[in-house]
Order: structure tokens, then C-alpha cells, then sequence
DNA sequence: CGTCTCCTTGATTGAAATCAACTTAGGTGG
DNA sequence: CCACCTAAGTTGATTTCAATCAAGGAGACG
């Protein structure tokens, strides 16, 4: 599983710090697996099983993570049930940093996962003693903000069509086959995340399979047919 | 007007780097305007009239900014004419710090004020030297992280009451006076933020005011009168 | 005093939520 | 291996909340 990391070019991490603050190394897949690398990790690699808890919103933030394998969501809960999915996270990606004391969002397995876990106090420390990794986290942090403002955008002014095109576009970015996308989520993952119900995402789906941009090989395995099209959908 | 940061209380900035990551340091409104303190502008302070574009989303973003007065919005635009407002921005809080070349959101004046520019690229190297500023805006950027995910939870899971409600709720905590806000913006601003029409922000407000939680003393003066009900309704 | 922008209010429409079956796919155990 | 069970997904009918369309009203400013 950690193997993972080694597969990575490493070579890009040697970019100079300045360079990624002015831009010119937007995080990409490829660095991605770079993030938290040189940080001592706060213990053996973490599996969960689909479901399952990593962390509770409101629990003391001592650690946070990056996910090796698998993919992991952060949500929140409104009292009565209603949940919004903040994003999902896949092979690289940190989560778990925070601002204050304790986690603002909950974090669970979608599929079953890997994790490794870093100790906060320790990105302190590192963060104080300007090497590269504080970079590469300070990257991560903005980059992350950015996705989260995208995502305001989509949630806010978008029909549900332009919803799900979007989330598809965003998956085939990060999927290794740009033909075939597989989910790992349900329908109401992807609802709560979209912020529309499973009956209209399973509806939409449809909808898209009908005007042929894609095609449902099964529930969780879907070919895009016209990504171009899909992509000026959710423009 | 940059008398403004004199009035802040100085001694907060000199707390341990490794205190504010392990988040006993939640920003707050008393020391947000220490975020960019130690840097050098990169011009004079800048005024802006209501309306007026500060900078367009996908040009070039070598400054970022610091409000020193007045109230501005950073938002895109869909190519069809709708907007998302990302969020406001008042005095004491950064703006236009990017990760990529370009700034992704196009930022504009609410109502006159002004604004301080800084250099990116000061910004890069001063992170790349260990100092204080690098924390301060590192934590800056995990806090606007954190409010874009909150914005998001509104956008995606809330009623019109809710939204409005968490609104009201947003701009008494940045308000000096607690029992009467006033807002810069029109509806068609607050719709745009909140992800609905100006209508319907117009009838939720009216609908609150008759049911006793506020009163509209005029369109843009607004009178708390229960804000724990409000808060419970924003939840 | 007229004009413009912003705001409010009303009537109607429409997109997505809700409610409700029904189908499919996986997993378990007899 | 097949029957059963359950969770996930699809599809249909109906309702609801907010959008849209439309008309007036209030304030600011020359």
C-alpha cells in the first residue's frame, strides 16, 4: 500500500518553494502523493472498512491524514439528518487539517480505505522551521479553499443536470481511464454531495444515458459517451 | 483609515507560531488585522466606488489584498449570467490569495472603500524565510477553507428561511453593534450569495420580521430581536 | 419634479423533493 | 446451487418551495 508513494515521480517535489507560491505548480495528481512527504508518519498505516467513522465532527483534531488507498468523505450533519458531503477524498489527498481545535467535519469511508496518520503538533513544528513541506501544506491549503469555492458554485446556481455533469467531469479528472468512471459512492453520497435527493441523481443519470453523453454499464460503472459535452454542461 | 489596524490590539500577533496551528488561535475579528502586518504593500492604499471591479477573474494575480474599509465580494460568473458570491469581505480580512497563476474569482467594491495591495511574490519568499507572516496566513487560508465549507452546508442543505437566517446570524458576529446590523449589499447580492433570487430574499426577510425576529427599520438596517431563535434557525 | 435603482408584493410556473412501489444486485446460509 | 434477504437503485405520481413573470412603491439625486 505505501508502495504507492514511491511510484510517484519524484522529482517534482524538488520545485522551488517560491515557484509553487506564484503559481506555476498548481497541485496535480501527479505531486499529489508528495504532501505530507518527510513528515514522520504518527503511526502504522489505518484501514476502514466501507462506512465506517475516521473522525467526528467536533472531536479534538490531533491528527490528520492522507489516504492511501480508497476514498474518504468529510461531511457535516444538520440535527435533523440532513447531510452535505464537503468533498471526497482519493489516493494523496490530506484532510483533517485545521484551523481550530477540533474537526469541523466528519470523515468516513466510502469504500474500504487506507490512511496514514500525521501528528498535527508536528506540521506545527515543521511549518515553523521553513522547509518545503510547509510549502507543499500552505499549496494544499489554498488549493483546497479554491475546490471549496468551486464547489459553492456548483451548489449554489447550478440545475440538477449541470450538477451531475459536473461531478462526473470532476471524477473522470481523477479517474486513471478517461472512458470509464467507476464509483465507489451510492446515490445518496453523490446526492448529499450535490445537494440534490438520490431520486434525482439516479433520474439525471437517466436523463444523461437517454441523451446519450453516457452510458450506465452498471449502477456504479458508467462510460462517457461525450465528455465534451458534458463539460460545456457544467461549463 | 490605516489608523484602523492601530486600534488592534497588538500584543496577539506575538503568539507562538506552533500555538495558532494547534488552533488555540481561532481568527477573530481582533486580530485579523495583524494577517499581513510586517509586509510591505506593494502601493499606496487603493479606493474603489461601489460597483467598481478590483480585479477580473483570470487575469494575472500578482497582488493580493488586505480591506482596510468598506465591504467587498468575490464571485464568478456562469456564462449565462448567474452569479455565485463566494463570500464578503470586510476590514482586516486577505483577498486574492491564489494557487494558481490567476485569480479564480473576480473581486468588486459593495460600497466605497479601500484596500492595501501586497505582492504575491514578497509573500512567497517571506513563507520560504520562516517567519511569523507564513503561519499567520497559512492560517488565514485553513480558516477561508473551513468558512467556504460551512457556505457550502448552507448552499446545499438549507430552506430560504435557513439561509437567510444563517445570513443575518454571519453579519451580527462582524457587526459592532449586536442588536442592529447594517448591510452594504442590495438583495440581489444576498441572493446571490445565499443561491437564490432576490424575491425571495426580499419575502424571507418580510416573513421574518413577521414572525418577530427582526425588524426592517429600512431595507438596509436591520433589527435583531431574537437572535437566539435566529441561530437555532440557521442552526 | 422626473428618473433611476432598489425593494416589495402578487400571481403563476416549474424543477426538484417527497412519497411510494418495484427492480436489481450481492451476500448468506440452508 | 438456489432461495432468501437486504441494501441500493430505478421509476412513477404528487406536492412543495422557490423561481419567474409582472406590477407598483420608496428613496436618492440631479
Amino acid at each position: 500500500m505505501s508502495q504507492l508513494a514511491l511510484s510517484v515521480d519524484e522529482g517534482r517535489v524538488a520545485m522551488q518553494p517560491a515557484a509553487m507560491l506564484s503559481g506555476w505548480a498548481r497541485p496535480k495528481k501527479e505531486i499529489k502523493l508528495n504532501w505530507a512527504s518527510g513528515l514522520q508518519a504518527a503511526g502504522p498505516v489505518r484501514c476502514f472498512r466501507e462506512g465506517r467513522e475516521i473522525y467526528g465532527a467536533g472531536t479534538q483534531a490531533e491528527v490528520f491524514f492522507q489516504v492511501v488507498s480508497g476514498v474518504i468523505r468529510t461531511c457535516k450533519f444538520l440535527n435533523d439528518g440532513r447531510r452535505q458531503i464537503s468533498s471526497f477524498h482519493v489516493a494523496g489527498d490530506l484532510f483533517g487539517i485545521e484551523v481550530g481545535v477540533h474537526y469541523s467535519l466528519s470523515a468516513e469511508a466510502v469504500c474500504e480505505c487506507a490512511v496514514i496518520p500525521y501528528r498535527r503538533r508536528e506540521l506545527a513544528a515543521r511549518v515553523a522551521h521553513n522547509d518545503i513541506l510547509s510549502i507543499q501544506v500552505f499549496t494544499y491549503a489554498l488549493w483546497s479553499m479554491t475546490r471549496a469555492q468551486e464547489h459553492s458554485l456548483l451548489l449554489g446556481r447550478r440545475s440538477a443536470v449541470e450538477k451531475v455533469a459536473g461531478f462526473l467531469i470532476e471524477w473522470v479528472e481523477c479517474s486513471p481511464n478517461s472512458r470509464v468512471i467507476s464509483l465507489e459512492m451510492t446515490r445518496q453520497d453523490i446526492g448529499d454531495y450535490l445537494g440534490l435527493t438520490l431520486e434525482t441523481v439516479s433520474r439525471t443519470l437517466g436523463h444523461l444515458e437517454r441523451v446519450c453523453l453516457i452510458e450506465l454499464l452498471t449502477a456504479r460503472e458508467i462510460r462517457i459517451k461525450d465528455a465534451a459535452a458534458l463539460r460545456s454542461l457544467s461549463l
